[in-house]
DNA sequence: AGGCGCTTGTGAAGACGTGCACAAATCGCG
DNA sequence: CGCGATTTGTGCACGTCTTCACAAGCGCCT
């Protein structure tokens, strides 16, 4: 496998662009890979090492090693990865070399923070559309783009090729929502309501639960606490968590 | 009602809590499980099945049974799980049995809409302080709550036992909050700038990245297309996707 | 009392993810 | 031109997580 030739990059062979299926855990972190390479490039750096790479992503590097190597690798032995063609083909394989348009239903409290969030146009996406359910919300303007109503979901389908939906309703609404945005072909949905979707096969769903987050925390700050309070089992065994937790990403203790 | 005692919860008995060492995977499960609970507590049930139960938590059930067997499990044969004892249990685990003090740190466009989500104070946390660096914003009352400078911090920390740090300030400024909010005692940050953040040992870093959630869509985005567009290779044996994605908790085609 | 149906709890197997350790490859330099 | 320093790519072993499948336990009904 170690001939060369661009496996499918932006030079677009006539061929198969030929996605290699990713670990589920590979994709998760090649966006950090990206935002530090991004970082990188600003700072003016033309190659990193694999370990200099992962100390600014934050992983092991030779994790950070494996994962690119499935996707083709485009390292240098001896010198390492050239970080404007890394770039490249990162954002290839996500899918980033087409502005993704996001549709954003819901532009209550939250709605207004992501809406004004230029988080999205910097790394690959773009409001496409503020949708709420409100009659006194629709047609305010926030950031330049108009709120719409709901209902016209069908018609903003049609104007825009919608790639994702973003849910920040209440929860209550969060399913009716989530419905809407499949009948109109949008097959990403990315929900911020704390309820579980149900949605066709086909569809993917991922869920930002702010409070799932926060009691995370606080299990690993009340475990914290009782082994602090009691040294009792047999000495100071436990006082280093067993670390290497895996899929989550919790990040305990980087020391620089 | 079971006879039985309660291992440590709530009722306290003079015996160590016993925190038994979860897998982190479960950990991560826990607030779910204990959001549907609540749900079917509201709705009047008083029991659960693990069938029942993991349906209103999108996980499989035999899943949902060994993650509770590992706190102690406390269900019944046939008939299935007490729900208001279930969420008793889960929530002494989780360490909610006393209201977490949370600091929030970037009162800007998220910190306005995390500062009035009322999301804290229903699952088991208060905000205790509004926190911010721009001395335009220290003095503003959001939600009966005045922001009050960053350097502010060693004070609040005098006044309250703080638990958990959220960083909603730019990724530029968030290494030095984090290390403010190290120098405090605080063991446990949430992190919504997009960047890593580097703690000494001890302390526990979650983050919350949109672009990342998105980037990850727009892979399977652009991986679905791939497929779609061309039914070359041997047939439909990929149109439906291998499922059971792990870790990371992309919910994917939950028929209902 | 006994049997029956239902549901839990768990052993075992397999899939997946991680990290070490090292061979292979490349560069720069004498 | 060859050598040593450096860094990638990966085989392998280990740990974690998931899922199946089923025995053990419980309550209810007859
Ligand atoms: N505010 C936060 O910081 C925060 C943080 C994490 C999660 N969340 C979650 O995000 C969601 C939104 O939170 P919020 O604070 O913005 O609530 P909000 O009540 O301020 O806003 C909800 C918006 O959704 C609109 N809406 C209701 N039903 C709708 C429908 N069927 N179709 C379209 N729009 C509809 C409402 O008109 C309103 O504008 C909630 O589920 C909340 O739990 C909020
Ligand atoms: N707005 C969103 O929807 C959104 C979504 C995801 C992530 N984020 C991230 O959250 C962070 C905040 O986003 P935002 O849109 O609220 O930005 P913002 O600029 O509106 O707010 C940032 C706030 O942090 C304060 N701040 C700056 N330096 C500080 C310091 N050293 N100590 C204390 N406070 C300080 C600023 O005064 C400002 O009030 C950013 O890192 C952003 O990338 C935002």
């Amino acid at each position: 496998m170690s001939q060369h030739r661009h496996p499918g990059a932006p030079g677009r062979a006539g061929a198969v662009p030929a996605l290699p299926d990713l670990p589920e855990a590979t994709v998760a972190r090649l966006p950090e890979y990206l935002r530090a390479l991004h970082n990188l490039a600003d700072a003016g750096h033309e190659t990193v090492s694999s370990e200099g790479l992962s100390a600014a992503a934050g992983v092991n590097s030779a994790k950070l090693r494996k994962d690119l190597s499935h996707l083709g690798s485009y390292g240098t032995r001896g010198v390492g990865y050239d970080v404007a063609l890394l770039i490249e083909q990162i954002e290839y394989v996500l899918g980033l070399t087409q502005r993704r348009a996001v549709a954003l239903v819901g532009v209550g409290n939250l709605g207004h923070a992501l809406a004004g969030y230029d988080g999205f146009a910097s790394r690959g996406f773009r409001i496409a559309a503020l949708l709420d359910a409100d009659p006194s919300r629709v047609g305010e303007e926030i950031n330049g783009l108009v709120v719409r109503h709901v209902d016209d979901l069908p018609t903003v389908a049609a104007e825009e090729s919608l790639a994702i939906g973003v849910i920040a309703t209440p929860a209550a609404a969060a399913q009716q929502v989530a419905d809407q945005l499949v009948a109109v072909g949008v097959t990403s949905i990315l929900n911020f309501a704390p309820c579980v979707l149900s949605v066709p096969e086909g569809v993917d769903v991922r869920k930002v639960d702010l409070a799932i987050e926060l009691q995370i925390l606080s299990f690993h700050e009340h475990r914290k606490a009782s082994l602090t309070a009691l040294p009792a089992t047999g000495g100071s065994a436990l006082t280093a968590l067993p670390g290497g937790f895996a899929a989550t990403d919790t990040q305990e203790a980087i020391g620089t």
